[in-house]
DNA sequence: CCGAGTCTTTGAGACGATTCAAAAGAATCT
DNA sequence: AGATTCTTTTGAATCGTCTCAAAGACTCGG
């Protein structure tokens, strides 16, 4: 309730108002005597810098919005923990916003952000196109694509998805694997599309010999991970692939639980690999093989990208960074398959 | 760049800006005529209101600080979805801030908070006395406490750590372990401190038969726990425990991690139980037998809290919420030890 | 003691939306 | 036509802070 301001303040260190602003943005100009005294005053009065107040004078904001696909896959966790670490270092704040794969989510957080005037937006957009995030880059909020396609429009910072994919389809057959099934997402999403083409382009370049059989659901999660397998499971021995590449690693580990739950050894009866390598994928019940991407950089490189934008928006050049995606090999995928 | 105002907007219209002001707010009371020419207008214009200005008139807010102690934890994130949820429905917005566990980190973000006038703010604090918090309520901004202790001073939202110390002891002698380690984190925080006292209390109703061994870390992370689960593989099999109850299931995994990597089997060799029932607890090598908590129902109920508060400060009466744990049995504690 | 520099402090506008008393305009009734 | 009521619209004041030109206070050399 008592929330003091400015004019309280000046009042009772006998100073004018700009001298109490001076005290709080530029206390070297001001005069030791009254610097203090206007300390003491703010001290005694519980004083709090309303940030709205000054943040409608001053015309920016110091936080940024980061959008993204989902908040229960650590992968996000971890890119969010990158920026935020980066903003820190510049007393700005990140506001983490998560779009659940909805567009209709997506676009009332972008609302909020616009109106709140955010510093700039990181996102991971649900869908490839995105009219309204266009619209909102025009009127001059800044953005940054993150993990996502590059449209010209603006920076983005991304892992090579399609290589991905490759490696992971040729590390399968490599291993011997001959039916192996792309277990997916919308493929409205880049990041799936991009995994699917990769290994597509893997089982290609093993001439004919490799059948690529696919399955969908509409949302990255565990429980839809679970759900395909439990549909694989079904599968009478012979039609059943032998090998699943998941499109994220929460996939992965619904798939390899289904596979527990109906007898199924992995990577005996079937070999798993999955995507994102997050920090739950090494304490799996096998411990999964997948795909490993720069997290916390991703999350580092958007916001500096951004920052970088907004320090100068004059010369500045929107740039895509490219990152490369490792294979890591564990239990799920280890063993080679006799042909 | 082109970052139009309510004035443009009632100049291309004709009107005055009190009138684009009743369309945005109250466009029942607007002729139908006229609010079509604004809406027009805005439309052209690309208008998008600033919630700031909005903000610093109106007074308040309409977002809510949410602060965890650690976001890489599943478990706070499923807190922050129930919260976000009961938000939506407010269209309010919840600003979720990290603490990871340091006290700084924590009042940097609320000094944040604070000074942008949030609504309110639900924390789970790093420290059971936190005179800055305290202050804060002082000044005004409503706050309720999650899964941590009541003072009196504010609302909060708990579980029964202590029950759910003492379920998970009990379980575990009656599993048959006589020698059970509690492996846990800085007693500061009042969930490690409520898990150690029930567990605590479990074993002395066993009459002296059970030994409680104890082993702590600053953090309560996946490397902490397996961090500690290697210092126990290390002993020789006549002092190690022949149980551990982990205060939360990123410990636990952790721990599990470092059994399977010694040798080590779980259950036989070694049981294990976690807290929280994180999804990943079921995923695990072993799957986890843990201590349920109602994760999104204490975020929902949290913000309702809130909300009750914001909406009526005079009558409001602080209430303190208590949750009941549940015990879930899977594998890793599934054994009965011959005594 | 004066004038030219330095330091400090002042205070009147912004910033963009909301509010609300009052004015203007329309409709109804006598 | 004039009085009365109801509906719409207006525009000045306000929220709390920052900015910046200008005034005031000091210092110092001549």
């Amino acid at each position: 309730m008592a929330t003091r301001n400015i004019k309280e303040v000046a009042q009772l260190a006998r100073v004018s108002v700009g001298t109490v602003s001076n005290v709080l943005n530029r206390p070297e100009i001001v005069a030791p005597a009254t610097r203090e005294r206007v300390f003491e005053a703010i001290k005694k009065l519980g004083f709090v810098r309303n940030e709205v107040a000054r943040h409608l004078r001053v015309g920016r904001s110091r936080t940024v919005g980061l959008v993204v696909l989902d908040v229960s896959n650590p992968f996000f966790v971890d890119v969010a923990q990158g920026a935020e670490a980066v903003a820190d270092d510049h007393d700005s704040m990140v506001v983490l916003c998560n779009s659940a794969g909805d567009p209709g989510r997506e676009r009332r957080h972008l609302d909020q952000l616009e109106q709140q005037r955010v510093m700039g937006i990181l996102i991971t957009p649900v869908e490839m196109e995105t009219p309204w995030l266009e619209e909102l880059v025009a009127r001059g909020t800044p953005v940054v694509l993150v993990d996502s396609p590059a449209t010209g429009l603006q920076c983005s910072v991304a892992v090579d998805d399609r290589l991905g994919g490759q490696i992971a389809g040729a590390h399968l057959i490599e291993r011997g694997h001959r039916r192996i099934m792309f277990v997916g997402g919308p493929s409205s999403i880049k990041q799936v599309a991009d995994r699917h083409a990769g290994v597509t382009s893997a089982v290609a370049a093993a001439d004919g010999a490799v059948e690529l059989l696919v399955s969908t659901s509409p949302t990255l999660t565990v429980a839809e991970g679970r759900a395909i397998g439990e549909r694989v499971a079904a599968l009478p021995a012979a039609e059943r692939p032998t090998a699943a590449f998941c499109a994220n690693d929460m996939m992965a580990l619904g798939f390899l639980q289904a596979m527990a739950s109906h007898g199924l050894r992995v990577p005996e009866d079937l070999a798993i690999i999955g995507y994102d390598d997050i920090d739950f994928a090494a304490a799996a019940a096998v411990p999964l093989s997948s795909i490993r991407q720069p997290r916390e950089l991703l999350g580092r490189t958007a916001i500096d990208l951004l920052l970088e934008e907004v320090a100068e928006p004059e010369q500045h050049r929107h740039r895509q960074v490219i990152f490369q995606p490792d294979l890591v090999i564990r239990e799920s995928s280890a063993l080679r398959r006799e042909l």
